[in-house]
RNA sequence: GGCGAUAUAGCCAAGUGGUAAGGCACGAGUCUGCAAAACUCUGAUCCCCGGUUCGAAUCCGGGUGUCGCCUCCA
């Protein structure tokens, strides 16, 4: 079945090829790890997650590419500020390194969580400075860059395109409205590739500019071009870093080797909270630990952005945490169900399912339409183990965990509630209603909820 | 100021020409000593105005609202 996947180059959906039949290639810009990683940064992890999933649904191997931001980024436009880096270490009176490790730690905590898969290769900017220094080198050699008294610029004017990814039209762009004017660039919109270290900056590295480190958009263009090639297949990333980042990994590439690096150019769009950004300003910035800290699974949040299409703005709201925990729950129930049925299910009716979710993960990640197909499956009135053995496949796609029992048996439940449960059990029978409610409401007060099924009670902690 | 996106039931949202997927909540029912859970059933003509068409949520024009980008940001 073919894979059709939005490309924001073209800004169409194209039916996706790869260049080696064997192995899709994939980079994806990953965290800067200054500061702790928010549910909004989380989508866009889940939303490559996906793609990865799907690819392999799909039969493709996948070499997938992920970077580590640990040096760059000025806090303030124009080229000049405090590294957040720097800023980041100051305040917590640490190295950047140690910096860099502990968010970077607290990153693959959060992806671990989500069950997101890690991707093949993981690389930080600071073990690849060598390869970074060369790039500019070979930038400058072409002509495509020029050194100033503070940084090494890219001239876009040797460009024949500039922009190519986002609608920005320069001319009617106020160049210096928002940024103080350099009287050293040639053209407003060159961006630094390298940039020479002031006197007290930290991060920096020996090299024929003097100490110095690494623009904002070098790392990735290197480090990029040195796993997967000149070339690769899909590149990923937030939405924002459509206008700036990637369009300027895109000038640095066709400086390089005249090719832009990647085929496909696949975006998520951003998160809402409460209908509008996120910001630190509104105290609406959340993080993994608060979903877990509300008492939510983060694999709920996982479903829950399963609710919109990548491509679209999604709104975060704890109402909506909510819906997605109890469906969560009753999925994972569904599977359970189907995994103990008896009933007959045509063959064709299995393969008819297997068609339809493969449509609508193969139609751009339509996660949504495949939600919808697999409500189907788990509300039939028949039960099937084949029926949970094709959800188990979809959940390859979902990373839900679905097969993971919804309450876990608590290993020690305190010798205490176990009495309390006894002696409801001997008033139920009974028929004391009365002291049957008071020993519920004991056991409520121990910290755990008591259900009475057919099968018998089930305890669960709260 | 420039650019872009979006507007679908209480909430989250699919759906790009043929009479509105799905999830959650609400309501009704089954079950249950009760409760919970589970299961079944139930709801919208798609921001407004005009146009194209046999036919539009879906295309075009205008209006209004919301969000975002143009500076680091997933």
């Amino acid at each position: 079945m073919d894979l059709y996947l939005n490309n924001t180059l073209t800004k169409k959906k194209e039916k996706f090829i790869p260049i080696n039949q064997e192995e899709v290639t994939i980079y994806s810009c990953g965290p800067t790890v200054y500061k702790d990683a928010t549910i909004g940064n989380m989508r866009t992890n889940i939303f490559q997650d996906v793609l990865r999933r799907v690819l392999r649904y799909n039969g493709y191997k996948i070499k997938h590419v992920m970077n580590i931001t640990d040096v760059g980024h000025l806090v303030s436009d124009g080229d000049e500020g405090e590294d957040k880096m720097l800023k980041s270490a100051r305040e917590e009176h640490k190295t950047p390194l140690e910096i860099a490790k502990h968010y970077t730690d607290l990153f693959f905590q959060d992806l671990a969580q989500l069950n997101i898969e890690t991707p093949e290769i993981v690389c930080k900017a600071t073990e690849h400075i060598e390869e970074m220094l060369e790039y500019v080198r070979k930038l400058i050699k072409k002509g495509y860059a020029y050194e100033t008294s503070t940084a090494i610029y890219f001239d876009i004017s040797k460009l024949d395109e500039y922009p190519v990814l986002s609608h920005l039209n320069l001319e009617e762009q106020k160049a210096g409205a928002r940024v103080n004017v350099d009287l050293e660039k040639k053209n407003p919109y060159d961006f630094a590739v390298w940039i020479k270290a002031p006197e007290n900056h930290l991060m920096k590295w020996d090299s024929e500019f003097g100490p110095s480190y690494p623009g904002w958009h070098i790392e990735c263009s290197a480090m990029s071009k040195k796993y997967l090639g000149e070339q690769f297949d899909i590149h990923t990333g937030g939405i924002d870093l459509i206008p700036t980042h990637h369009e300027n990994e895109i000038a640095q590439s066709k400086g390089y080797c005249g090719k832009i690096p990647a085929k496909f150019w696949m975006h998520g769009e951003y998160l809402l909270i409460d209908g509008g950004k996120m910001s630190k300003s509104l105290g609406n910035v959340y993080l993994i630990k608060d979903i877990v800290e509300k008492g939510y699974d983060p694999i709920v949040y996982k479903l829950f952005s399963y609710s919109c299409h990548y491509r679209n703005k999604l709104n975060f709201t704890w109402e909506g945490m909510e819906a997605a925990s109890k469906s969560l729950q009753r999925l994972k129930k569904g599977y359970q169900r189907h995994l103990k049925g008896t009933d007959e299910i045509e063959e064709s009716q299995v393969e008819e399912y297997e068609k339809k979710f493969h449509q609508a993960i193969n139609d751009d990640l339509n996660m949504p339409i495949a939600m919808g197909v697999v409500w189907q499956v788990v509300r039939l009135e028949k039960k099937s183990p084949k029926l949970a053995e094709l959800l188990l496949k979809f959940d390859n796609v979902l990373g839900l965990k679905i097969q993971e029992e919804t309450t876990k048996l608590q290993e020690s439940i305190p010798d205490e509630v176990i009495q309390l449960i006894e002696q409801r059990q001997e008033a139920r029978k009974c028929k004391d209603w009365k002291k049957a409610d008071e020993l519920r409401g004991l056991i409520n007060e121990k910290g755990y909820d008591i259900k009475d099924t057919k099968q018998g009670i089930e305890i669960k902690k709260r």
